[in-house]
DNA sequence: CTGAAAGCGCTTACAG
DNA sequence: CTGAAAGCGCTTACAG
């Protein structure tokens, strides 16, 4: 480690001096008002002389007053912030998470929350810290294992809270997902009502199956009931995100459905790259060849070649629903049925992008 | 949208009663002591007698008592949070930017702080918010651009504050960041010194350069002044994420440098599993044909076929070196010089994993 | 070694 | 329509 430069220290002292924080009394002061009125101006809680709402306002601006948060904490029994517990599995995909851990901080200022960030290293303990030092007003899970031990926790803890994603014991807890399942038949349908007898399903690395995470199961299971309901042949594979293991699980495919006409990816976006390339490098033609349809994926499948049909997993509905959940179990403006525990799964969505084409009987 | 199940809603009342938050009080009535005691022996900040500590100690436990965030923040002038600016721009690459998000929360744990989160909606209007309502003790910048508008801000705020990245205003910041330069020069010295006289960089998406970032021009220009220098053949050109891009970077470098003997890659981590797979198909050996080197990389790169020479992207070591220079300059233990503004290089270490070889001379 | 009390900056009944 | 005052739960001089 080199020290470059020392460059002017135009701040030295420790706290925040030159910078003062004004207060209330200040801002009393100048408008020349009582504390409580200033208080009353910016909360709207009480009628205010439009004469007095205007000097107290001029005197905000000029002081650049903010009300001081641990005050307000102290007082007013409500922190404006939430906790959102983000543990980054090995198998999560990043770009998939950061977009959720983003749409949750956006929807949390759409109502003057701030986000505290939990991580892994401290699932529970750090739950359990915010919680009982009334840092936070409430909680939100993300990624969300089938015995997550961070439920348990939230029915314990009994402070606002909502799960994106859904565990095994859903009891007193409110949940919001994707219904991955009507996802998966809609998938289906569409191939099948297209003509398609030959529908295969690759899937995510095959940790992801084994281990804690419940949508890519609950996508899969429905994708195969719904294929054999419909009486077509279908097989799942998994692969891992490198060509060697893309290429194999391709050749898996061909092995077990010779007649190959529809292909759904429920996959990372390397994955779905992958597949394309050595389709194309096979010369296999999308959709004329073959169907194939981007399930459930967080980035957009314009930029692929070609553009591929797509349900697209709905972060941002998603994390605003499930802001807005936790913002009815803190009493904020809302149906009372939302502020009562419950799971929430939102409807998928067909994307037609021209990467499936019927299938004319021979 | 659905509505699936209302389980049993055995948490409705609107605040956290029935699990209730124990005040200190409630702990000095327990302990059978004052207030004061039971603050200090907390704290640790006067003398206590053994047994008054340890009925202290038992009653916090037993009343599961976490001292109280807003009251802790109003009178000790300082909250414990940390405020996180972390933009994420559209060219910044989501799972390297997830590793510096989680290494900034890990090493703030580390020092009892946590990480308030502040995203690109609201990147200065955001900070000034939380900085003003004293809601935060320090500010973290992540992702700085060369002329980042966060930079005067923090300059104006004069709150304790560190950078991870290098604006071109450095006045009065401190600034952490892995010396790319040297990267860039230790790929090169490397390179020639095993008898390599065609090198070309392979760099990023082209709106990288065109842009705001600024550690990919830095690590670019140093590495062609490097080659240059050492009088060797050398060519720069960006490629975007997908194969298309990348064969066509992988072209012009064949037309540019027609004996190529070296290739770095300052790339994401889809792009070199790309040319690797690409240099695969035409039959050239890594690193009997070409030595290869991966530069400035957030992931491992023992992964990929062959495993690369890598020069890794220190996120850990950013980060906590400026969680600690943050510190500093909130007067926790440390270096008196750690507290005054500068720009800190980090050394760039090289990791061999066998992707390079020696030249003999023909 | 310990306690009583002031005060941090708010919000909100209580009075007028 | 407005103000004086209590009190949220702590920390920290001040006293003893």
């Amino acid at each position: 480690m080199t020290v470059q430069s020392n460059n002017d220290g135009s701040t030295g002292e420790q706290r925040d001096d030159g910078v003062t924080m004004a207060s209330i009394h200040d801002v009393a002061r100048v408008a020349g008002v009582s504390i409580s009125t200033v208080s009353y101006a910016l909360s709207g809680k009480r009628s205010i002389a439009e004469s007095t709402r205007r000097r107290v306002e001029d005197a905000v601006r000029q002081l650049d007053y903010r009300p001081n948060a641990g005050a307000r904490m102290l007082k007013g029994a409500r922190t404006n912030i939430l906790a959102l517990s983000a543990p980054l599995h090995a198998a999560t995909h990043a770009p998939a998470h950061m977009t959720f851990v983003l749409a949750v901080a956006r929807a949390a200022r759409a109502y003057d929350f701030d986000i505290l960030l939990l991580t892994q290293d401290e699932a529970t303990s750090g739950i359990r810290r915010v919680a009982r030092s009334s840092l936070v007003d409430g909680i939100l899970l993300l990624d969300v294992s089938s015995d997550d031990e961070r439920a348990p926790l939230l029915r314990e803890l009994g402070l606002p809270a909502a799960v994106i994603g859904i565990p095994d014991d859903v009891t007193g807890l409110t949940c919001v997902d994707l219904d991955f399942e009507k996802a998966a038949q809609m998938c289906v349908t569409r191939l099948v009502g297209q003509g398609h007898r030959q529908i295969a399903l690759l899937g995510q690395d095959p940790a992801v199956y084994e281990r804690r995470s419940n949508f890519p199961p609950r996508f899969r299971d429905a994708f195969l009931a719904e294929a054999d309901r419909l009486g077509v042949g279908t097989f799942f594979t998994p692969a891992k995100e490198d060509t060697a293991s893309v290429a194999e699980a391709l050749a898996a495919i061909d092995g077990a459905l010779p007649g190959l006409d529809a292909l759904v990816m429920h996959a990372n976006e390397p994955v779905q790259s992958m597949v394309l390339d050595l389709l194309r490098q096979r010369g296999i033609r999308v959709p004329q060849d073959l169907s194939v349809i981007s399930a459930c994926s967080s980035f957009d499948t314009d930029h692929l070649h070609p553009a591929l049909d797509v349900v697209p997993l709905p972060a941002d509905r998603s994390c605003t629903r499930a802001i807005e959940l936790t913002m009815a179990q803190l009493g904020t403006r809302s149906a009372p049925s939302d502020a009562v525990p419950h799971v929430e799964l939102i409807e998928p969505e067909y994307i037609e992008l021209g990467s499936t084409a019927s299938r004319t009987p021979a």
